[in-house]
DNA sequence: TTGAAAGCGCTAACAA
DNA sequence: TTGTTAGCGCTTTCAA
């Protein structure tokens, strides 16, 4: 059923029909209900190429994951955070466009989403210190948010970011209030924005304490449980081990703790475990909660921020960068996780 | 820069860039050559919407996830598999389009993508047991490619699954060839194909081998590593612990394993745990092996394989259902995962 | 308040 | 081997 279909069904112009179901004022009101009416009783969908060649915006939004990036696309966070935007693409007619690039090809894959056409903006993920996509998305003159922010950046942009940095000095203060004094930091590659804000965070709040950083307490890495693991055994067998583990996420929690276990230590009793993983900031401890879910719903929503934020730019052709920061929340666990140090 | 602003440039018709362009065979050598150099030097990008509504093609697959399926969004799995047919979009310049719809809105949002027209086929995942979006989509008249199977479907359809009856079989009777007579499935949920084809493997095996199900160790549910300690944690105390635990997720196995520990026995000593957390069928143990590392690739693989089918399917105007039933591979971890039974 | 006509940028018959 | 001519289905001036 296409529009003049239905427009000679009805005996009217294609126009008046187009203009009866895009709300144009001067549709006679009667006319109106019957336009609406039969393209209610046709099941009639406006073409979407031909409403995109005509009004010249593509009703899409896209997103550009590098595949070599494996942190990124196989943390539930990421699947989280694209159901948040989906929601609100939904609402608003919109598609999401995701487009999977090998790393090397991510420029020239923004390049070509550009000169194809076929979104209205963009979100970008996971930013890294210096990243060059912004400043090629700046240049290209498309609209974009970022999803977290990217020290070093000088130019202006939009972003939605929790702030990681005060996250995690809150919460070594925490441990730090607890008595202890070695307190190690699991973290994720500190190429990734996120992760060296969280450095900076942990950092600033041992400097306040006058608590000493030593190196070989500090690793990043992939966050995974192996990772947690790994770092952990080889942390608790020196000389003067940690009483505490901050860690960025709850996989590497959950090796921490096996590793902890491991060398005959209770956790939650002995040595504490407290991990921050979500992107809002939760902070529990790795142990009793289940896996995966708290963080959802705050991950979703942080989606759900990011496209609004794009699409009311680009519904207002807006060119001013926005910012949304998003505190982050403490919450902390009971069971075996955080624990005042032993004597 | 249009085509007709290249033409004019080099003093041809549109319609002649445009077949050097798309590679017809009638376009002169040299032409050609000269149509190529000025396309490039001016970063010519033919508009995608345009050529979309001329041929009618919209080169984009569709993704339809509904968001309350909280296991199939969030789960890795997921990502990966998205991430295979990204791959494989991109190197045949398709465009993948992902639309995230509360549950209840899915049969609309199929319809919707369909006389919206914004795509050539349709990918379906998470099929569940008599799944309705099969006979909708075959209804429809749009091409599809299920991710799995659907039990009780009757119309014939096009799929690529991963044999899960067999890999459980075959873990069962290892199980059952180191001495175990108690094995406890924790299992998905079994509205689930996948889940429903597993306890099938599963009870097929223990039948054969003449040993008895009993239905208090078997359960159901979110794979979370939750579930894998609330169920383990419960089967252990009662009067017949089981001495094995054969999963369908390394979360449960993680929370299996927990659970094992707290009743103070030693995984890979005294309890077996066996997990397959792989649409490809790896079967590894628990505890030893990082987390999502394993079974990424072959996912990865498995979305490729369904991207390729329809993209076939689609070149060739092709009706008739194809499938691809991958088979198991069976990898079995050394350190803590499965062990003889204790006399 | 409605309609006619042109055009978005491309492809595809048909002619030359 | 190239060009002419019509669209694809919709929106949008401009007239009526």
């Amino acid at each position: 059923m296409t529009l003049k279909e239905l427009a000679n069904l009805l005996g009217l112009s294609p126009t008046t029909v187009s203009r009866a179901l895009n709300g144009y004022p001067e549709v006679n009101a009667e006319t109106r209900a019957r336009v609406a009416a039969a393209a209610l009783a046709h099941n009639y969908r406006p073409n979407t190429q031909a409403k995109r060649l005509a009004t010249g915006r593509a009703m899409a939004i896209g997103h550009v994951i590098p595949i070599s990036i494996r942190h990124e696309i196989v943390n539930p966070v990421f699947a989280d955070f694209i159901a948040g935007c989906g929601e609100i693409y939904a609402q608003q007619g919109y598609d999401m466009v995701l487009t999977i690039v090998p790393d090397a090809d991510e420029a020239r894959a923004y390049r070509e989403v550009r000169s194809k056409g076929n979104v209205d903006g963009m979100i970008v993920h996971g930013p890294r210190l210096n990243d060059p996509r912004i400043a090629q998305l700046t240049e290209m003159g498309l609209p974009f948010v970022v999803h977290g922010r990217a020290m070093g950046v000088e130019t202006p942009y939009s972003w939605v970011d929790v702030n990681n940095t005060r996250a995690f000095t809150r919460a070594t203060e925490f441990l730090a209030d607890l008595g202890h004094r070695r307190i190690a930091l699991i973290n994720g590659i500190e190429e990734m924005d996120f992760a060296a804000r969280r450095r900076r965070g942990f950092e600033r709040a041992m400097a306040e304490r006058g608590l000493e950083v030593d190196p070989a307490l500090m690793v990043a890495g992939e966050m995974t449980e192996a990772q947690g693991y790994d770092a952990a055994r080889a942390m608790l067998a020196r000389p003067a081990p940690p009483t505490a583990f901050l860690t960025s996420s709850l996989l590497s929690a959950m090796g921490v703790r096996r590793a902890v276990e491991a060398a005959g230590l209770r956790p939650g009793r002995e040595v504490s475990i407290v991990t921050h993983d979500d992107e809002l900031g939760f902070l529990k401890n790795g142990a009793e909660d289940p896996v995966f879910t708290a963080t959802r719903s705050s991950v979703r929503e942080a989606g759900r921020r990011c496209a609004r934020m794009l699409l009311e730019m680009i519904a207002q052709g807006e060119r001013a960068p926005r910012h949304e920061l998003l505190e982050a929340v403490l919450v902390v666990g009971q069971s075996s996780g955080p624990c005042p140090v032993r004597p």
